[in-house]
DNA sequence: CATAATGTTGGAGTGTACCCAAATTTTTTG
DNA sequence: CAAAAAATTTGGGTACACTCCAACATTATG
């Protein structure tokens, strides 16, 4: 599989989609919604979207959850921002900061910058390291 | 005056600033038109919305200029371009990719980010240094 | 000064993101 | 287990970014 670019998805649905993952299981509309601070019914028409691409399986009204795809997906968009943030706390950026920032462009950067970025620097275990705490990593902050 | 976050202007319009810079004089709108891409009648509505909010002062059927907000802010567009484009290449992306890349998220990433990074790195004399070569990052080149 | 070149307006379409009210379905509970 | 409560979806809108086309206006030029 893993034929993409990593621009196939808009900012905001990859916040829907990082959540999914994190869940790893069925999710109800109210979790997400509460989540990332929408209306319930913003999140049924997104998920009806990214079900249309493939990304999830919407049974209405019973719940959402990745499917194989969006899940290998989704774990592309964690390791994206992981990097990104590890290479910002680099450059005199807090943890915070660098987490909040990338959160901000990180749907712009495509895979292949990634891949390259994640090789020049030794491909890190960035949840290892320490670099980027999982606590300033968390999703819904960056609202 | 310099009291902006680098976040105020779209991706689209960044484009415009930037070329409008690098003319430094009265542009007319065939001329970013053809630059950019787009048809006239996109470019005068894109300028009056710069105009609207002080980048530029669009005389119609005459030409725009950069004001003198206009121009400070797209110089730092440019500096923030250059900054990371410096920057992706010491990750292993090549000038040109580093370019292509940098321009398809740089709006989003804010003046404050810029001057940590800016100053983490010496505040490089990036045009001079040579890492990033003018020829590779002439604008234009990415639509 | 008439025609060509240039520029602007008005109208419209796409895509993303969001909310509200009403209708529907599921869950709870008396 | 039916009625009320909670969760979810639909339908209808708004807003912003970006874009094009056709028609109209202005400016430049032969």
């Amino acid at each position: 599989m893993e034929c993409f670019t990593g621009l196939e998805v808009s900012p905001r649905k990859v916040d829907y989609l990082k959540f999914l993952l994190k869940k790893d299981e069925t999710v109800r509309t109210t979790d997400i919604s509460s989540e990332l601070n929408v209306d319930p019914s913003t999140t049924t028409k997104t998920l009806g979207d990214l079900a249309s691409h493939g990304y999830v399986d919407h049974v209405p009204y019973r719940g959402v959850r990745l499917t194989e795809k969006g899940k290998e997906y989704a774990q592309f968009l964690i390791h994206r921002h992981n990097i990104l943030s590890l290479l910002l706390t680099h450059y005199g950026l807090s943890a915070e900061e660098s987490c909040h920032e990338v959160s901000r462009f990180e749907a712009y950067v495509s895979k292949d910058a990634i891949e390259k970025i994640c090789a020049s620097m030794g491909h890190p275990t960035v949840s290892v390291c320490g670099k980027i705490p999982h606590g300033s990593c968390k999703m819904g902050e960056h609202s």
